[in-house]
RNA sequence: CGCGGGGUGGAGCAGUUCGGUAGCUCGUCGGGCUCAUAACCCGAAGGUCGCAGGUUCGAAUCCUGCCCCCGCAA
């Protein structure tokens, strides 16, 4: 089938990959322009428009794809992939494609509709996550499904194994949905409203850590944000950043309760803090300007020691 | 020109203010102690101090330029 697709991060790419080798013509990419990137504002394309021109595709990046519909269907595919692409589609855009525009969500739908449903999905503590192919409608993930498949989240699973796992999921399935399509076997369920959460794009601030809140809750924020944007907390008057970690019960490493986000121990194991449920056995953190290091080499240049306190603001 | 931190044996750091023998912790290797150990004791190896130039009798340290890494913000 002759198709449009379009996506932007890193996590578009393989699906793309698998459209590809099912053996489909992909007309064009459509993602995002490129934008400064970094400290030195470095203009960078999108991960998918680097693939895309490695592999001779043509690319559009247009700032607003709704002013650009007639350019899409110059094209002559009658149908478009998206995921992960990031902006609205209108109904003039969905028109323009008579076979319908199908989404790859890294969600099992109706839970988590938006921007960040990874993230989400290990905030919560789910059990398991999964990809939806659906047909895009005018609304915010809210189409009906074609097709979907779920995968447990694992206890080590941090956002960026799960996105990794996804990715790979989503190509399977926006390959079997195409299949499904080319054959008219594609059969579609609407969503239960009803069931549906939606989640907003993470910033920093939702990343602050509370150490009063359960070990457990603590962590799965921890493994939620890492690789970006990672949680933190402050410590000896800077931020802190706390990129892996897990939860552990206090007579299996001999501690002491203390007061929330207090550091009973620190050495080889790990940076334990007391939290307002259990401990938080922190395995890897970044003091800012610094890299992000093993709890023993953290603890060896002596940027952490029993006693301290972590908090929520700098002091 | 968005703000800021940093580059010193394999790892994490101190030393730079005020130039004068390269230091700490950890790891590694060897030995010892121990029923035993990730514990403890003794010893050893291992460094062009990011790169280039300058000042100086002498530069990790002062001056100039450059490269690289990272936190915040976008």
């Amino acid at each position: 089938m002759k198709l449009i697709y379009a996506g932007a991060p890193a996590f578009s790419v393989p699906p793309l990959r698998a459209v590809l080798a099912a053996g489909h013509t992909v007309a064009a990419v459509v993602t995002q322009p490129d934008k400064p990137a970094g400290r030195k504002a470095v203009l960078t394309p999108t991960p998918l428009k680097t693939f895309a021109l490695e592999n001779g595709i043509p690319v559009l990046d247009f700032a607003r794809l709704r002013d650009h519909a007639a350019d899409l269907s110059a094209l002559g595919a009658p149908c478009m992939v998206t995921c992960a692409y990031g902006q609205i589609l209108t109904e003039e855009l969905l028109a323009a494609f008579p076979a319908g525009v199908y989404n790859v969500h890294a969600s099992l739908l109706p839970r988590w509709r938006g921007a960040s449903p990874i993230q989400h999905a290990i905030l919560a503590g789910d059990a398991e996550t999964g990809v939806t192919i659906m047909r895009t409608d005018v609304g915010l993930d809210t189409g009906d499904v074609l097709l979907a498949r779920s995968l447990p989240i694992g206890g080590e699973d941090t956002a960026a194994t799960l996105s990794e796992k996804l990715s790979r999921l989503g190509g399977e399935c926006i390959a079997e949905a195409l299949a499904l399509l080319e054959e008219g076997r594609a059969v579609f369920t609407k969503q239960d409203d009803s069931r549906a959460t939606l989640c907003k794009k993470i910033k920093k601030e939702d990343c602050l850590v509370d150490f009063s809140r359960p070990a457990k809750q603590i962590c799965d924020l921890i493994r939620a944000m890492d690789p970006a944007p990672l949680a933190y907390a402050y410590l000896r008057g800077g931020p802190v950043n706390l990129c892996a970690a897990a939860p552990c019960e206090g007579a299996a490493f001999g501690l002491e309760p203390a007061a929330p986000g207090t550091v009973v121990r620190a050495d080889k194991a790990g940076v334990f803090v007391a939290a307002g449920e259990g401990f938080v056995r922190v395995l890897e953190l970044q003091a800012a300007g610094g890299k992000r290091l093993r709890a023993a080499d953290f603890v060896n240049g002596r940027k952490a020691a029993a006693g301290d306190v972590f908090g929520g603001a700098a002091q």
